[in-house]
DNA sequence: TAGCTTAGTTATATGGTGTAACTATCGTTA
DNA sequence: TAACGATAGTTACACCATATAACTAAGCTA
């Protein structure tokens, strides 16, 4: 489980670079391992470069040399978590199905993707930083994260935008609080009530 | 409006209490205030107590009289943010009414704050930080504030935990992306979203 | 193989948390 | 009211973090 999402998570390393590119690309990678499993531990606020330089045995300006700050490297860990979980929402719509199977399968996607990677989801959905601003590309991934579910609510234009945001709301409201722990002794199956929460935005739906 | 809140916020000066304590109180409102300022400024990473010393001109150390650490501060921080939502959910509470409407004003009345507080709001329901464990004064006006809304669906005692949780991750989902920011530059109104989530959760109530 | 590019080093500026030891001031009480 | 004790605030320091500058060593390429 954790082997298969560090996998996905693995930079492909373009073969047809020379070898300082493929270099370069690489220690890129590992830094990046590194600051997700000080994510996890540490919070975003944890990250630290001195500490990834140490695990990597060098110092810690060499890691300017492949991120020109903190920020940035966060940036890229944003980044690729929303492409990470741009994949995984496509890669379900492509197999087709009627519109609720298809929004089923999104849901359970997300919130599978989201208690696997906590973290992640927290860096794409969390506290947001005051100053930052996220780059253009994560807008893009975050609209080809929700066009899959626009169209599965598009026989109806009238309605299309409400239900979509509807399902985001639903669907978010109930993860968002499961992977920030404020249901952890709560006497309920937080599966059961996300499957009522997505199964409530299904109505009239084929 | 920010003068209410303020107000809200500010400590009561317990008046019986001899000059010292009284000084060490007001001390402590005012640094809580200017750590208000920076969290909203800044976000809960960028809270600074060398910052807070020199906008009080005085220096840092002198603040760990007032509190053992940053981690202090900010859980002092987060129960009087749980104790300010706490009040006012129980405020609209008090007035009677039906079910319908005193869930509908629990409603507005959590989103009218959360957007008047933003910061305030995502420090209670964001990302938490991962070692930080909240004490148990927060856990307890955490389940202040639903109970009243799992008082509102009490007449179905089968169905009370399930409603009330759809209540609250239906209220939360909406604005948790709303105050993060997710929101922006899609067309539509927050508010109606809103309004059309809530009403969603009060069928077959009185 | 010469030379340029690049990775990594040390040194340093800056700013943050937190502790220790000292000083001055304020309140209380004999 | 004078003296004592508690407390607020100070400086000095240890440690950790980001980030830049200047230098060195290594590797790629022509």
């Amino acid at each position: 489980m954790v082997n298969e999402t560090r996998t996905a998570r693995q930079q492909l390393v373009n073969p047809l670079a020379g070898p300082r590119e493929r270099y370069r690309q690489q220690i890129r990678a590992e830094v990046q391992e590194h600051a997700w499993k000080q994510l996890a531990e540490a919070g975003a606020s944890g990250l630290s470069l001195k500490a990834i330089a140490k695990q990597m045995g060098i110092t810690a300006p060499a890691l300017y040399r492949y991120f020109a700050s903190r920020d940035d490297l966060l940036t890229e860990l944003i980044l690729s978590a929303y492409r990470d979980l741009a994949h995984r929402v496509e890669a379900t719509t492509v197999t087709g199905g009627t519109p609720r199977d298809r929004l089923t399968a999104i849901g359970t996607v997300i919130r599978e993707w989201a208690r696997d990677n906590r973290h992640r989801y927290l860096l794409l959905y969390g506290t947001p930083v005051p100053g930052y601003t996220a780059p253009a590309e994560a807008t893009d991934l975050a609209r080809r994260i929700f066009a899959p579910v626009q169209d599965a609510f598009s026989h109806d234009p009238d309605e299309t935008l409400h239900r979509s945001l509807t399902f985001w709301t639903r669907v978010h409201g109930v993860i968002s609080l499961e992977v920030a722990g404020h249901f952890t002794g709560m006497p309920f199956d937080p599966a059961q009530l996300f499957a009522s929460e997505v199964l409530s935005t299904l109505t009239d739906l084929p």
